[in-house]
DNA sequence: TTATTTGATTTGTGATCACACTTGCATTGA
DNA sequence: TCAATGCAAGTGTGATCACAAATCAAATAA
């Protein structure tokens, strides 16, 4: 038995990672998810099997069986003509999503608060450098890398939370809101805003001094000023839509 | 368009509910589902695709599509070797599924009762008197029976919390839960015990005089009984093994 | 000109096949 | 007798095909 033997005794099979094979269907839901949290769909977009098989190279199998995992999470809307798109923005959905993401992200952080190693810590707040580093040089403008590095940063927390089953939850509300935020940091973007890692400095304040309640507080102005600010802006349009 | 004309003119359709075509996938994702939440699968116990496709009589197209679509909401688990199996009880899992569940039903569940209509309070009503019911004739337990109205009561509650983010995430904890749920249930049972409908009487009075606070704690002692009392009994069992 | 119909194209769904990997069992060797 | 090797059955994955439904466009009728 080959296993066994490369598990007890031989000294070059222990330094070997097991290199796991990776399916096609897995590359193109991880693909598809990138897309729809970096919010590179528009909202209401329909999405065909063909056209997306055939943007990624591959057959349409894989992509059936992605889009059908996405649906499943609420990222992707099955309409009753069997096509899919990607889910409209209502301020009711918006509402919706907020008040779930700020329940459970915060309860995350908070679990997280509690629970980060000195070594955790070190690695959010060497992302506060980055930040710094973006604003220094603000006059480009870099929307994809700030969606990376915010989601970059509060994963890293909500992964110390030692929860297998609120991370899964916490990944599908990201994947829900993706749409909304990228539309939210454009029009930040537009507006001048420069200051978007404020409340990060004080999450990370807080998490170093085992500060559950202050981080959660800090967490939900930081998600939650996305969307009101997105919120407002819609208000805005739907009066002016309205007196036109 | 013959579709225009039925929307707009035409006095028979617009009695007519839409029929909606329902695939053979939806049929396997359904029953699949009904039968992860219902406990009929056992814990750790592996799935294939054929097998599954043989029991329902159809082709491995859809079961596979399912099957995809049920290891997202993390019901059940892709091993390593690319097999399918229900997720095993382990006592960390148990606590993290928990404490989601009270922390997300525990919201709903407050939302509801200050939304919740007459008509929706009647009907969760009636259905306390069913398991009045059931205890009159306890000597044919009917666990089936059980869980169904079990599920069938705590969902007429969360459906009412009007949050269609939040319901999704409370199948998948009901899915989740569903292989521990039904273990816990016999358990139950061997033990005689027999008002398991105790804290829905407490929720119905809460609910009725829209008591947010009551009704969320009579929910989380609700879901918590099944937890603890298959936490203690797997705690007993890993006793006596280690001492064996 | 406008509304309706008809036909062609596109699209999702399910079945079947080919291939690669895993698993289990029997055979072979020491 | 026991372990290792090799073979065979089983399984998941991806591609392709057939079919039905939906969509779109041109042609026709009012």
């Amino acid at each position: 038995m080959q296993k066994a033997t490369a598990e007890k005794s031989d000294p070059i099979a222990a330094q070997l990672a097991p290199v796991g094979r990776e399916t096609v269907q897995d590359r193109v839901y991880s693909e598809l998810r990138r897309a729809l949290i970096g919010g590179l769909f528009e909202p209401s977009q329909v999405l065909t099997i063909r056209g997306l098989a055939d943007a990624l190279m591959t057959s349409t199998m894989p992509v059936r069986e992605a889009l059908g995992r996405l649906i499943t999470e609420k990222a992707l809307e099955a309409l009753p003509n069997r096509s899919v798109r990607v889910p409209p923005i209502t301020l009711e959905r918006m509402d919706d999503l907020l008040r779930a993401r700020i329940l459970i992200e915060g309860e995350a952080i908070a679990l997280a608060a509690t629970r980060m190693n000195s070594r955790q810590i070190a690695t959010i707040e060497s992302m506060l450098g980055e930040w710094d580093e973006m604003r220094a040089l603000k006059h480009k403008k870099d929307v994809d890398r700030e969606v990376t590095l915010n989601q970059a940063f509060h994963f890293e927390i909500y992964r110390a939370c030692g929860s297998a089953v609120l991370i899964p939850m916490i990944e599908s509300l990201w994947l829900q809101s993706g749409p909304c935020i990228r539309v939210a940091i454009y029009a930040f973007s537009d507006a001048g805003e420069v200051d978007t890692a404020h409340y990060h400095r004080t999450i990370v304040k807080a998490i170093a001094t085992q500060d559950a309640k202050e981080a959660r507080d800090a967490l939900v102005a930081d998600i939650s000023r996305p969307f009101t600010f997105l919120r407002n802006k819609l208000e805005a349009e739907a009066k002016k839509g309205l007196s036109a």
